[in-house]
DNA sequence: ATAAGAATATACCGATCAGTATATAAAGTC
DNA sequence: GACTTTATATACTGATCGGTATATTCTTAT
């Protein structure tokens, strides 16, 4: 009976179901069972009840995919473990996947976008850096690395929201086949 | 001073720039100079306004990617000319490419969302429809199709956001590295 | 000129928003 | 047992939400 730990799962389900301004305190509190004081006591305002959840939940992912981008000067290996460990973090938490992924691309100014900025920021940095070190063991690559980071999240993107549409299964085929065919192309 | 179109403006410029649910009526019509039953004349309701909205501009688009999708048995032309469509309508119209990418990955069960779906899954389905013609000259695509139209809209999505936070600029170079990238890979 | 319809405004509706003032209960500390 | 701190509830605030009842003006057709 954790009234403070319970209002964060459950403001992370009704988020990722409906979105942070979609959900109003009161729904949050009276799905937990609680009155608004208790959320109030806990948390200093909506805004920092998101900011200890997603605190709690980047945690995790951020973790992951640092550790999956360790170069140790083989591309496919690393890209291999950034996929799996996205793909992953997609299956055992699809819920705040979605969540992520719609609070990155709401309105600039909006409590969402502001929130999860800095998270998604730091993901992008990480990934952004194995194309940077790649550069030593594949010249060719010099100077590409934002497009690359950029274009290889967005396939890796495009991949987990066919899944969460139930288009598609994350499986390890699926976490080769992406990474050959983002360094191949979809002729090879 | 047509106030039924002038609304539309408005709200496209508010929408885009706050999200459909960040806006409120009242500021939509102060922002217009006219009241609330000005804008409940000409459409039914927020959600309606939306709607005419929305077919508006979209119509614009999907006729674009109509175009420019015809498979004439040339994979790369038509690639490109669909990568081209995509940059031109972001470059042309930012504001409206930001709000309809915000819209699609809202909450599922959001207005935004659903006034969006309509129309983003036709133009997925007229890219698929490419991926699928073009298995009568490229054996080895057969069977793919989705994955390949939702990696290819991933990778000019992944660019268009780049150019979107200034870090890019959708050139002809890179509608040509783009298309070439997502058939050949990073490697050659 | 007059009637009819379209276009607009003033002023309001109940519901919901995030947040709080005040009081009370429970738990731990001395 | 007395006192303090933590945790909770009742009941409220002003602001904003989408939407409307009613009245008036403007335009157009007869």
């Amino acid at each position: 009976m954790d009234n403070r730990e319970n209002l964060l799962d459950i403001a992370l389900s009704l988020f990722s179901q409906r979105g942070y301004e979609g959900v109003g305190v009161q729904e949050i509190v009276e799905t937990a069972g609680v009155t608004k004081p208790t959320l109030y006591h806990y948390y200093d305002s909506k805004r920092g009840l998101l900011d200890t959840l997603l605190k709690r939940e980047e945690g995790r992912l951020l973790s992951s995919v640092l550790q999956a981008s360790v170069y140790k000067r083989d591309i496919v290996y690393t890209l291999e473990n950034i996929v799996r460990a996205y793909f992953d973090a997609s299956k055992s938490h699809p819920d705040f996947y979605r969540m992520q992924i719609a609070m990155l691309f709401a309105p600039p100014e909006s409590d969402s976008h502001l929130a999860i900025l800095p998270f998604v920021s730091q993901q992008y940095e990480i990934i952004e850096e194995v194309f940077i070190q790649a550069v030593q063991d594949h010249g060719n690559l010099r100077g590409r690395h934002k497009r690359y980071a950029s274009g290889f999240l967005g396939t890796i993107n495009a991949m987990i929201g066919l899944s969460l549409e139930g288009e598609l299964d994350l499986t390890k085929e699926l976490v080769y086949l992406t990474v050959h065919q983002f360094l191949h192309g979809i002729f090879s």
